[in-house]
Order: structure tokens, then sequence, then C-alpha cells
DNA sequence: TGCCCAACTGTTGTATACATCAGGGCCGTG
DNA sequence: CACGGCCCTGATGTATACAACAGTTGGGCA
């Protein structure tokens, strides 16, 4: 009954410090031909805990299949559970997580084919960036994406999987910028959220790092050469890849079963 | 004070009152989630108001850039802000609407860019999902794409621009769902519905109508041949125009502003 | 007269109280 | 002894009350 599946969730004391004020930026349009405009944007406490959480979830402190309480979320936060209610269902429409009425919200769990829709969708996501990215990069965003690249290789040294995992994750989202589509851009990255937390499962994997290291060479060069459907080609496989050998893996371990609630 | 711009919204007329039973659980479920049917969830009353203001939004009785103010919706569907907030939320999550913390909620207004960005992103969706239809249409799915095709042949006929307007929808939705990619299918129709009320704008251009399903029946040739690359060239093509034909309309409409937030 | 500051007002964000429902245990019965 | 229904418990969903804040407006001062 007590399984692992559903255990409690309360990570207490790792948060406080509610007096972050991010304030954004400022207007940058001064008359907006209404008074009524919107200007400045702080952040309301729901969509905070919404950052944090979905960082949490991302980050593995919840793993897959877990509950999020309400109330254990609220003491933790100190808030009540309406600011957590709202940040819970943007998670759900984000993917992150799953709402079951009356039963509790809990982290999605994808099955195997769950994992492969959203790797094929994955794929044409980033080879759609790649291509733009091709084109498009600029002399600065090619640096800093040769940069990544050496940052991987730094952390490929020392098969350091996790540091690897986290440059492997600027890597990818420095193309995604570099498509010059903001909207892509941020698609490509909520999807990449929510297969953050599988994708962990295969860094350990023998020689991956280095293979990915290896894809990721060809993606950068193609990319340098301005080479749009090389590039493309190149990240498409590399995601595929991905794809597959998670899969490989799954088939290796049936108790990661699929959604229980389903 | 009370400006145009941001008009308020109340639609007391157009809403009916929803004394029906809450109850009245899935009967009316267009096309959510098809993931393996989760139990009996009866929706609880948030994300059936979710469902309702999106179609809304979509249906245009919420013009984008219009105000949602809380009250008015609560007072028009008979319970309280609480739910009318969650469901705003999940709205924005998808990106529908905006929320601009202590300002109020609005419909997404999105400039020419956004507009841009996004149609590009939905061609690269559309061709995924038909390069996927070519290749795994049933005979049952190919009927209903006939038929839907057909369907817009009569609209055709008497110029009829909305009902084309939905049959068209019906005629990309097939492709979606033929493409037996359920998340790609969720995202692509995610995508489709916050570009829906834009596309609303063209449908009057002259000869736009029979241009259009010239374009569906190449699109359809080359799935029946089960020609992915045709297919998935022949509707990119498809959407990429009319991303084009919008952009154009744009520029002779300089009233239609930019979104004034980032 | 014009500008700046301050209280006001209406809205949004959060907390709390209440209603409703799913799940489980207990009891009665076949 | 097994099965099925009823009540109880605990959680979720909703309503309402309260607090905080953006924009406004009126008054005071230069």
């Amino acid at each position: 009954m007590a399984e692992k599946s559903t255990r409690e969730v309360s990570m207490t004391a790792s948060r406080n410090a509610p007096e972050t004020t991010p304030e954004d930026r400022a207007a940058t349009r001064p008359e907006g031909r209404t008074a009524a405009a919107p200007r400045l944007s702080r952040l309301s406490r729901a969509q905070w805990l919404r950052e944090q959480l979905e960082n949490a979830i991302v980050d593995g402190h919840f793993a897959p299949g877990d509950r999020l309480d309400p109330v254990a979320l609220a003491r933790d936060y100190a808030c009540s559970r309406t600011p957590i209610r709202e940040a819970l269902q943007q998670l759900e429409a984000s993917g992150m997580v799953r709402v079951y009425p009356k039963r509790g919200t809990f982290v999605t769990q994808l099955g195997v084919a769950d994992l492969i829709e959203r790797f094929d969708v994955m794929a044409e996501l980033e080879g759609m960036c790649a291509r733009l990215a091709a084109r498009r990069i600029t002399q600065e965003e090619l640096a800093g994406l040769r940069q990544a690249h050496e940052s991987c290789r730094d952390c490929l040294d020392g098969s350091d999987a996790d540091r690897y995992y986290h440059a492997n994750g600027t890597f990818h989202h420095l193309i995604y910028a570099a498509s010059h589509n903001a909207f892509l851009t941020q698609e490509a990255t909520r999807l990449h959220a929510i297969l953050k937390p599988y994708r962990r499962l295969q860094l350990h994997v023998h020689h991956r790092l280095q293979e990915s290291f290896a894809e990721h060479e060809a993606i950068l060069e193609a990319i340098e050469r301005h080479d749009a459907n090389a590039a493309r080609r190149a990240i498409q496989q590399h995601v595929q890849l991905q794809g597959n050998r998670f899969n490989d893996l799954m088939a290796t371990m049936p108790q990661l079963r699929e959604d229980p609630l389903a």
C-alpha cells in the first residue's frame, strides 16, 4: 500500500525566502494607445510556485508518479493551498503533472508509447531549431554554442554524468535560442523539460556520453557550416537515438510500468 | 474609463444559464486527450470552464485583447471566482490568454512577428502530421478525410466562408489524428486553436477559399498515394501560405498592433 | 495655473471555511 | 468464510472573506 509510487512529498526547509522580488522589464512601450495597456509584470506567488515546482520536478526532486500533496506543499512553502493549486493547474496544462479529480495530483508518468511519441515530436522540433539556427545564428551565439560544447567535453573527461547532463541542456537550449523563433524556443524548452526526468535515466549507459558528445560535434559542425539540412538531420538523429536508447532501457526495466491510474 | 479597447466581457445573453447539471460530464467532449480513458473522470467545474472559455475564445466571442473579467464570468457561469481563476490559469499555460498580475487577464493578442513564428511552427507540426499520416492512415480514416474534403467542396459552392472554415478545421484535425501520435495531435490541435482567431480574418480574401481547397486536394492526393514527402511539402506550403497571406493582410491593417509585452 | 503627493477605489491575489466526493474499513448477510 | 453494502475518514473542489496593490482623482503647494 504505502508504496514508493505515492510517496509523500515534503522537501522541508528547502524552500523559503519568499522575499524574492522579481520585477521584470519596465514598460518597453511607453504609450499603448490605452491607459489600460499592461506594463510591468511582477509575477504572483502562484507563478513563482509554478517555476519552483517545475524545477523540482525537472531536477528529480519529485519522481514521475509521485503525488504532490497540496497541504504538504502549502506547509513547505508557507502559504495556503490556493496558490499551490493554481500552480498545479498550470503545470497540468504544460503536461508536467496530471490531475485526477478528487483523487490527487501526480507527476506525469509516461509509458513507453507516450515517450516514443514525445521523442518523435522533440526530434522534429529540434530539427526545426537546428535548421533555422544554421541559417540565422550570429557570431556571438555561435561562440556561446562552441563554449557550451567545450563544457560538455570537460564533463566528459571526468565522466561526470550529472554535470554533462547540465551542459548538454545548455547546448540544446542555445540551439533553440539560435533559431530566433521565440515561440519555437519556448515550445522546445517545455518539451525538453517534460522529457528531462526520463533522459536522466539513460545517463549512465556505458559510453553514452562519448556518443552523445560526438553527435553534438556533428551538429555544431553543420551549424558552423550553415548547412541547414545537415544540422537538421544530425540533431534529429541525435534525439531519435536518445529515444531509442531509452526505449531499450525501458525494455529491460519492467518495474517502470505504465501510468497505473490510467 | 470604459474604453473600447478593454471592453467589458459579460456575454450575458450569449451564455445560457449553465444550470445544466455539471454532472453532464464527458458527454460533450470534442477532442480531449485520448489517453486511454483514465476512468470515469467527471471533470471538475474548473476544467469544464476551461473548455467553455477556450471555445468562446476560439469561436470569436472574445476577441484578442479583450479583458476577461473574473467577476463577470463568475456571474455568467453562476459560480465563484475560484474555478474561473483556475480555468484562466490553465488557459494561460496553453497560451490562449495572458495574465498580467494585478492588472487582469486578457485574450492573447499576437503581433505580426508572433504570428509569423507560430505559423512557422504550425507548418512544421502539420508537416510532421501529414508525413506520418501518409504512412499510417487507415482506410477508415482515409474515407473520413475524403468526406471532410467533400464537405469543404460543398461549402465552397455557396462561398459560405464560416462553414468552410469549420469544415477546414475538421479536415486538418483528421490529418492530425491520422498521424497516430496522440501527443502530436494534441499539440497541433492546441496551436491550431491559438491561431484560429487570426485565420478567421483571412477568410474573406477573394478566391482564398478556392485556393485553399485546391491545396487541400493536393494534400489529400499525396496522402492517398502514401507519399509522405509530398504530403509533408504540400501541407507545409498550405500553412505557410496562410501565414503569408495573413501577413499581407496585417500590413494593410495597422490598427492591429503588437502585443505590448514581450 | 500647473505639478506633485496622498488617500481612494476597484480589482486581483491569498487565506480560510465549507461542501462534496473517492476510498477504505466495518458490519451484516448469504 | 466470502461477498456486498453502509458509514466514516480524509482529501479535493468551491465559496467567501480578507489583504495588497495598480490606477485614479482630488487637494495642497509652489
